[in-house]
DNA sequence: CGACCTGTTGATCGTGGTCAAGATTAGTGG
DNA sequence: CCACTAATCTTGACCACGATCAACAGGTCG
């Protein structure tokens, strides 16, 4: 769920950031897993406040965790792509809700199951420690970015996140996007308005390209790079 | 560092939420921390991106943690109180910058020490596990309040997480403020004028007495989790 | 006691939200 | 496969919340 922002650096003698999916093939575990489960479009996969009784692995689509406000207001924390986990918890309920944003197969697991798996095995516990704190840096990051940053920098901070993630093969600046504009919005602490806006802003200066197909080319990364970090001197508002 | 506005659970089968201080006192690890070092307010104690040598313990006072902009926005991540860790990364950089907002005293340890101590200790992963995981929770609860919340929702949840946090002696309405307006401005993603507004507002429908010596008292507690849940409309504008 | 720092309050402004009208795309069924 | 409908997206006009600029008050410390 959700992306980091940060320069990427060598990991030193604490457990290296692998994806918990990775770790359990890794550490080969078998039949921790129950058979894929699939979801369809829009449907939930867990609500914030129920009974966590079980944590999920993606294996193809994407999710939305979000928590709600009593009014309708919404604010996604993050988003779930394959290997990537969801429904971990320290008390016994789930701390936001998730949604399929497109048809989804996951894998499950009971909590007390994992319980057991991490007292056996000592190389799964390092990976769930560096899964949360990759996460906890990650939520620090969105943290700055709702805080201080305006519009045009949380766009795009959030296009080249997204690009980090799906790291392409080093130079493929097409991004296909699974969620909506709203979701977007929700993410970045936006109206859907004010996300469209900014995406025909950068469009007009020749940073990124939105194709038919709900992706966007990002036609110029060094300018959306100093955009996100705040640098918008640097970028010209050229004719 | 940081504050959780969710309300409290049962732990089950995963680590209890433990400060890493207790965690250390109650595993009995002699030796592991160097002897308390004072820092000055205002004092600088780590700062972001520097080689991430040691982790920090709070022994006494308040520390801020923050993330700054070029362009000099800085956005505070969370505070520190006595039994706080902090300098905690995955990498070999710090994650953000610390400094002391009131004279403060730390002990120290290095990164490899503690490696090394987690390897050994399975009382001390645990407790780090639930430490990094109730960061985490507090992190996502504050991308809500900063994405999401206006400027009475934020003051009123900020007021409401400081005093859950020094779980007064159940009756306790009175909050010692350790930070300036424009620290709290800085964490709650607000200017500091707006911050002393939304103050006078407080006081103006009587829910909160601010007292001479920065401190706060807070005179009617429901009101405030009206407000900082969103039912804005449960509160009156009363004369 | 005076200088400076922190906080309060007022006046004005601007970014982004809201409301609204079209445009485009996707989905559905004949 | 196309026609119709519905959802998503774009763009415009206006508005409001909170930022900025500014003056002043209170508190703190040399």
């Amino acid at each position: 769920m959700g992306f980091s922002n940060s320069q990427e650096s060598h990991p030193a003698d604490l457990p290296a950031a692998l994806t918990i999916a990775d770790s359990i093939r890794h550490h080969n575990l078998p039949g921790a897993f129950t058979e894929p489960v699939a979801y369809a479009k829009e449907q939930s996969i867990l609500s914030e406040g129920e009974l966590a009784t079980d944590i999920h692995i993606v294996v193809s689509g994407a999710v939305r965790l979000f928590k709600m406000m009593p009014d309708g207001r919404r604010q996604i924390i993050g988003f779930a792509f394959p290997g990537d986990m969801l429904g971990l918890s320290l008390d016994d309920r789930y701390l936001h809700s998730a949604e399929a944003i497109s048809p989804v197969i996951l894998r499950h697991m009971g909590r007390r199951q994992l319980a057991a798996l991490l007292e056996r095995d000592h190389g799964l516990r390092k990976a769930l420690l560096a899964w949360t704190m990759t996460e906890l840096q990650i939520a620090q990051d969105q943290m700055l970015l709702l805080g201080r940053k305006d519009a045009t920098e949380r766009l795009s901070s959030f296009l080249l996140t997204l690009l980090q993630r799906r790291n392409h093969s080093t130079e493929d600046r097409h991004l296909p996007l699974a969620m909506t504009r709203t979701d977007i919005a929700d993410y970045l602490g936006l109206s859907m308005e004010t996300v469209s806006r900014t995406i025909s802003l950068l469009k007009g200066r020749r940073l990124i390209r939105p194709l038919a197909d709900h992706s966007i080319e990002l036609l110029n990364v060094p300018g959306l790079r100093d955009l996100a970090a705040g640098n918008a001197i640097a970028v010209q508002l050229d004719p």
